[in-house]
DNA sequence: ACTCCTGTTTAACGTGGCATTAACGCCACG
DNA sequence: CGTGGCGTTAATGCCACGTTAAACAGGAGT
């Protein structure tokens, strides 16, 4: 993990940058904040820790330049007890977390490991296939950036479909997957879905279309 | 966070249970042990604390029969000083910290700190997401510099939909942040709260919902 | 003790989304 | 050219959710 701290009091920069090492980081150090700024919109930094009150420019101004300039990068703030009211103004400005002076290395440490397990996950499981990824936490189907809301019900038919790409899936197959049991449900529900999708998901420039019928058996999804 | 209180004596009870509020906690209170007991297995408290002194039965009983049953909830032994030699009895049955009666209500506060950041290894005290930023234990969010105040129950649900942003929370989970057991809670008193978030924290200029509603399953907090 | 205030919970009612079916038009394939 | 499978649209009923207001409980201040 790299790690960035930007510190401008040495004794506990090497006391922080000691600790982080021997958790098995790689840790680059700035004493001042114009110089930390930059480092943070040039380097491939994991997390950056950076302390409220420095020399030249505040804590706060380098994070609102970082920020302003699309780094993303997470930050965790470090700040004396007497600036904690100024921490609330820090998150608006978008820091991550943050720790009052004095504390505990093993508490730094593990703040560091939250933050970097929680920007890493976020990714929800998606089926993708012929450019349409679908989220079925989310009940979404994204197609080249914009987002399509789906109904539980289509978001089952268009799984199996999806998962099936290439492959006709009877009839039958599908009202299984949409209903448990064939019983139950008229003739025709399952072509009303069919037809909703096929409507939400407009076919794509190529004219070929994404659900195509096969006469007699069942439905096929385009594959790629 | 919900706090599970088991204590028979009602002034102190509602001294502690007082305090406990003020810091931002949800408590609930049993006077007897087996209906702590009962509480404890059935609830999805963070915390409890545990008379040893107790009618019917003792702290100690009460602290086998959950251990016995896989409860792992933390639990703090309240005690009086007399019975201090059997509070090592106590640490032997799963007990996770004690303190000796009478003590003050910020130790207290302490130690409930100190047992759910080791248990819950750290959520930080501040969640930001989409421009917002929450401070629980202030109980306030904060938008574009400007303050918003929020009730306990409040910052419990926006608390977990920040914190699972971008996924979808379910209302049972949402029911259990807020009001630990499932029960005891009429169908629509989760709405009701979700639409005193949604006034309070209205929709950006973007349009974009801040917590939108995924019909039959859940909720979601924007991400980004 | 009384009242005000605030937060929580419940109840009543409105609204909209979703699932399902029926009706009907069309197309495919014999 | 006809039959059966499929497409399309609209209507219906149900249920989840939204919204508002009022009941309720506890605490603070007088």
């Amino acid at each position: 993990m790299n790690i960035l701290l930007i510190e401008d009091d040495k004794r506990i920069a090497a006391l922080v940058d000691r600790g982080l090492r021997e958790d098995g980081h790689n840790v680059s150090i700035s004493f001042s904040g114009t110089e930390g700024a930059e480092m943070m919109l040039g380097g491939q930094y994991d997390v950056a820790l950076l302390d409220m009150l420095l020399p030249g420019m505040t804590g706060l101004s380098v994070l609102e330049t970082v920020r302003s300039r699309r780094c993303t990068t997470p930050i965790l703030m470090l700040t004396a007890v007497d600036s904690v009211p100024k921490v609330l103004e820090a998150f608006d400005l978008g820091a991550d977390d943050y720790l009052v002076k004095p504390f505990l290395l093993e508490i730094l440490l593990a703040r560091v490991r939250a933050i970097t397990r929680r920007t890493k996950n976020a990714v929800p499981p998606v089926l993708q296939a012929s450019g349409i990824a679908l989220d079925r936490t989310q009940r979404v189907a994204v197609r080249n950036g914009q987002t399509v809301a789906l109904t539980s019900k289509q978001v089952a038919l268009l799984e199996v479909l999806m998962y099936r790409r290439g492959l006709v899936t009877s009839r039958e197959e599908l009202i299984e997957a949409g209903w448990g049991t064939a019983d139950k449900v008229k003739a025709n529900t399952l072509d009303v879905y069919i037809h909703s999708l096929r409507t939400k998901l407009k076919d794509d420039e190529t004219g070929r279309p994404l659900i195509r019928t096969v006469h007699g058996t069942g439905y096929i999804f385009a594959n790629e």
